[in-house]
DNA sequence: GGAGATGCATAAAGACTTAATATAAATGCT
DNA sequence: AGCATTTATATTAAGTCTTTATGCATCTCC
């Protein structure tokens, strides 16, 4: 089936990234402004991952080191990070998600949930079926995004 | 058939909503940094309607008048956009995209699109396939968000 | 004509980022 | 084992981007 893939496959996916990139860049407009998008983005990956070092973030997340470590700094402040130290290595900080932290992603995810599916609620039927059955596709694209940047989980 | 719409299909917009919101999420954290997300739609913005005046853009991009009266100065410095003057109204200033603006905006969503292209060639053709149907979905939502914020085209 | 509203520029302050720097700990080579 | 090199992270300074506050010109409406 991957051997015998013809060039319209490929236009497809043109196509296809096309839609994604203008929904996408479109969305990250309307994400709540209570914090920096580096700093969601942050909890997010703590969240998905589990305790990172600040290294690590600063990598998954396209910062510099300083730059997380006073983000992480500001959020342990405010709660929603704590740190610990790693055992087999005394140079580290593993960043951890808090109570409140983890809270904080569900709701702010609940939100933006919320927002697409009020869009989608407007389409007509067969349109929400035919994303229904991408839904899977979807979910893989997500995945191999996440992939890419944080590594397996560890 | 809207009449009749089972709960369902109000908890299929949740899961849509949700792989929509992981993948778009995910998505921005790799976007150029040559300039801030702001910037960015502005230019986008300017592309999709044509001229706006500050007010209005700021009001679409969420930022407040001052913000939008200095990223145009320093956009304007950059070639990105030029200022006109309305003979309708002398306290008003339209930003319109220059050329070189234009371009930006083309080969900045080029790679975001080639980025998203380069994913969904790693999945496999059923699941493409479903996006490709899944498509026409895609773009009216892409829509749906536009004139939300933006309203008719003027 | 004048009060009030609107559009936009400017300045000050705060938040977020990068580059530079310093210190401690770990690693690897001899 | 000793030491050079690398790695992890905190801190500082500077630049960019944003909000709040302010001021001036123009427009609208009574």
């Amino acid at each position: 089936m991957r051997m015998g893939r013809p060039d319209a496959a490929s236009g497809a996916s043109t196509t296809i990234g096309s839609a994604l990139y203008e929904l996408a860049t479109r969305a990250v407009r309307r994400l709540p402004r209570d914090m920096s998008l580096t700093s969601a983005a942050t909890l997010a990956t703590l969240d998905r991952t589990g305790p990172r070092r600040i290294t690590e973030l600063a990598v998954i997340e396209g910062v510099t080191q300083p730059a997380m470590s006073v983000l992480v700094r500001v959020m342990e402040e405010s709660g929603l990070v704590e740190r610990r130290s790693d055992t087999s290595d005394k140079r580290v900080t593993l960043v951890c998600l808090t109570e409140a932290g983890a809270s904080y992603v569900r709701e702010r995810r609940q939100a933006g949930v919320q927002a697409y599916a009020g869009l989608i609620d407007r389409l007509p039927g067969d349109e929400i079926e035919a994303l229904t059955a991408a839904l899977p596709a979807l979910l893989h694209l997500a995945a191999l995004e996440s992939q890419d940047r944080e590594g397996p989980k560890p």
